[in-house]
DNA sequence: TAATAATGTGAGTAATCGCTTACAAAGATA
DNA sequence: TATCTTTGTAAGCGATTACTCACATTATTA
């Protein structure tokens, strides 16, 4: 990968997370790359297959965090490693995350909803500590965690909160 | 208000909740409505002056539904009409939450958490209720509140859900 | 009824949109 | 070194953008 095209993808990165995809033009992505325009097409081939491109890399970027969750076997451990998960998301990371969320309220890029594997990993883990009601507590916890993640990225969160949650989970 | 004038609110609420209001031009606003362009620039200024409207009516909705909740005293009502709320709200309505939660990704209109008071009401019900700590379940409370919204929202919803929570609450 | 105001239209504006293309520079291969 | 491929630029394309304005129609008031 040239420097150039990866310095297109960081802006353009953060352009799509911040302001928007239709927000932010060609034009304004080679300004802020330090590139010119046409760069992007040669690259790319359109706008969208540049989105594609950083579709590619967010879903890297989300299977490797949870890749450690879905090793652990411990149900105690499962749950505990996930809420550890938010506060332990690099900041360079965040445009990431953003994108992602954003783009769940975009019914043109119906984005499958990339988390869901980790529900089932949940109710294991429910199952395992002879909860009531697994399937439920996963969705709960699971809406929990985007909770979180959400909060954290639209700088709402409170830091008390996740060890009040660990606590309720007896963690 | 006259008619043309309800129609392009109306048009326009819908593609800004669907498209987003940056793809949302006024040419495709006045076709959808049936109106001139130009009239749109006659009654609202421009472009943006269209959205403020539609985010004052969108306020007005989300306070008329949180009414009943405010008027509430008793602690356990208030978090049982709470948890009815998501799945009382009309369809017609719909597209005011969609771009209310949309636009809590762009940091350019800055709106400002509408449902904040809603958070010491809860509180209050936590306190009454003897929880050992009302602060952080009140925010627990509203995350999951939010949660079901956007589920429901984004086509996501399971519906033994809220029954699942009612029980949790002993609601 | 006549004058005034509010509502509505459609053609037009400059600026910007995503994208193409001709061409130059740089790198790799022979 | 000579050829070919990849990487990069800059000008320019038609289409669309938000918005204006001169004008027509309708409603209100005197």
């Amino acid at each position: 990968m040239t420097e150039k095209k990866e310095q297109i993808l960081e802006a353009a990165l953060h352009l799509f997370a911040q302001e928007g995809y239709a927000a932010s033009s060609t034009s304004k992505i080679a300004k802020s790359a330090g590139v010119s325009e046409g760069l992007i097409f040669r690259h790319f081939g359109n706008k969208n297959g540049l989105l594609v491109e950083l579709l590619k890399q967010t879903q890297e970027t989300i299977n490797q965090v949870f890749s450690p969750i879905f090793r652990e076997t411990d149900p105690k451990k499962i749950l505990l490693k996930t809420l550890n998960l938010p506060l332990s998301i690099e900041k360079k990371h965040y445009d990431y995350w953003r994108l992602q969320y954003k783009l769940r309220w975009e019914p043109a890029y119906t984005n499958s909803e990339t988390f869901v594997p980790i529900l089932t990993k949940f109710e294991e883990a429910f199952t395992s500590l002879n909860y009531e009601n697994p399937k439920m507590e996963a969705i709960l916890f699971n809406q929990l965690l985007n909770s979180i993640a959400i909060d954290i990225l639209l700088n709402k969160f409170e830091k008390n909160y996740i060890s009040f949650l660990k606590n309720k989970y007896k963690l």
